[in-house]
DNA sequence: TGTATGCGTTATGTATACAATAAACGGAGA
DNA sequence: TCTCCGTTTATTGTATACATAACGCATACA
């Protein structure tokens, strides 16, 4: 056996997948490229069947495309796809914040969000914002955006929305981080956070159809943002762009 | 090596994946109940290895739950779980329907619907509906729902409904075979092709709003039906009429 | 010169052996 | 008799060897 340095606070497989959705995320590994499960095994430290593992994992997860012959490719995204992904998930939250204004919502469960909600407020006050302002804002938001959708009391669609995240820009942080380079962000931070409280509110007096109007919304500006992104950095490549986003987010 | 009977047309994962499947559905194996590796192995008649990719894709799939311990079990779902997978499905689909109207579909490319909903008028036409007939239904209304899904023309929203789908009575198919017992089937059935007749209607005229309003009631008639078939029959254990469902689509 | 065929190389699919961990059982002490 | 601890056993996690199929290259023939 070779004097393979095992780690064993956690399991090869976890530490594999881990691995390899750095590398996709960070484009040491491009869109379209053929995934070598030998190389694989190189560059995560775990042998053969871990790594398939991982590699099973991350094809459902949608980073990954089975190959007819065998073998597995780096998937690819148009701007579409991903524009598509931010719609849907936008319409899955929706879901999630009718389902938790029609079953209730009791005063101590909205309180985290409502903290949430208080320390972006203190972010948003900083002008200009800086980067590590920002980079709290996208920790923030990806965490009132969990706790909005736990609400909704429903572990189908809690799953199916951290599915749908999965293609990175679909996440909230994803696309806020698209955004940061304009000068506007600023401001479409603030009609975010808009819409968050608007959420809140409809929740708490719940109106179903009003909380889940506002998410949808929230979502098509997510999707006009990225494509006011792109359309003004168009050298911006997008797996660069999720580099970014990885480290913002960690 | 074992004389084990090896079927080379199909990768032993598949063959795996298939087998558990059915295990689960057929009621087999049952909700809460862990999954023996060697057991599955003994079962399948695939070795560990493909074994163990396909307990893992039946994960991702929301089949089984992993035990934090090791191993998987298979997942329980609850009469809410159900109601609420159906209409998360009837939403996706509504996107769905909706990207397909405003995004413009060819007449061509209607065809193969309106097909469908003639063949399924046909088979409508019998009073009562005899059993082979509802079996034939069923198909026809599973492919009417992919063919408008890919209508859509977004690979990630594709995506999405069918693993929305996994739930196996969220599918259309699933909901219409737990109506079958009741009197009223036909003239639910009947409804139903009414929202087909006009979610096309829609599309064709491209009207988004329309035809997404019209897929999120298409689902609400299910989950009104799936409540209503459970009530019927106190006795209809779900997981029995899984394996209804799954002689019926086969 | 272009194409087709065959062989060799390489990578994937599968099987199984080994290691490590968690559960179950039994025994001993309070 | 109950509880706690140790031992045993079973089951999962990991590694690797083997089989098989795909890809590429080279050579020969048209």
């Amino acid at each position: 056996m070779a004097e393979r340095e095992v780690d064993r606070s956690v399991s090869q497989t976890v530490k594999a997948q881990l691995a390899l959705r750095d590398q996709i995320l960070s484009g040491a590994l491009r869109p379209g490229e053929r995934i070598s499960e030998l190389q694989a095994v190189e560059t995560t430290g775990a042998s053969r069947t871990p790594v398939r593992m991982a590699l099973v994992r991350l094809e459902e997860e949608g980073l990954l495309e089975a190959i007819p012959s065998g073998g597995f490719m780096v998937k690819a995204f148009s701007e579409r796809d991903i524009s598509d992904s931010i719609e849907l998930r936008g319409t899955l939250e929706g879901l999630a914040a009718r389902f938790a204004a029609e079953r209730g919502v009791s005063a101590r469960e909205l309180e985290p969000l409502k903290e949430c909600l208080a320390a972006i407020d203190e972010l948003l006050g900083q002008v200009p914002i800086s980067i590590e302002a920002f980079s709290s804002y996208v920790t923030l938001n990806a965490r009132f955006h969990a706790l909005l959708t736990e609400l909704s009391r429903s572990p189908p669609l809690v799953r199916q929305i951290d599915r749908a995240s999965a293609l990175p820009f679909a996440s909230p942080s994803g696309f806020v981080m698209a955004q940061s380079a304009l000068p506007e962000a600023q401001q479409i931070l603030i009609i975010a956070q808009d819409h968050h409280r608007v959420v809140i509110d409809a929740i708490e007096n719940r109106e179903g159809a009003r909380a889940e109007a506002i998410m949808r919304e929230h979502a098509r500006l997510a999707v006009r943002n990225l494509r006011l992104a792109l359309r003004n950095r168009t050298h911006l490549d997008l797996l660069p762009a999720l580099a970014l986003i990885k480290t913002a987010t960690d």
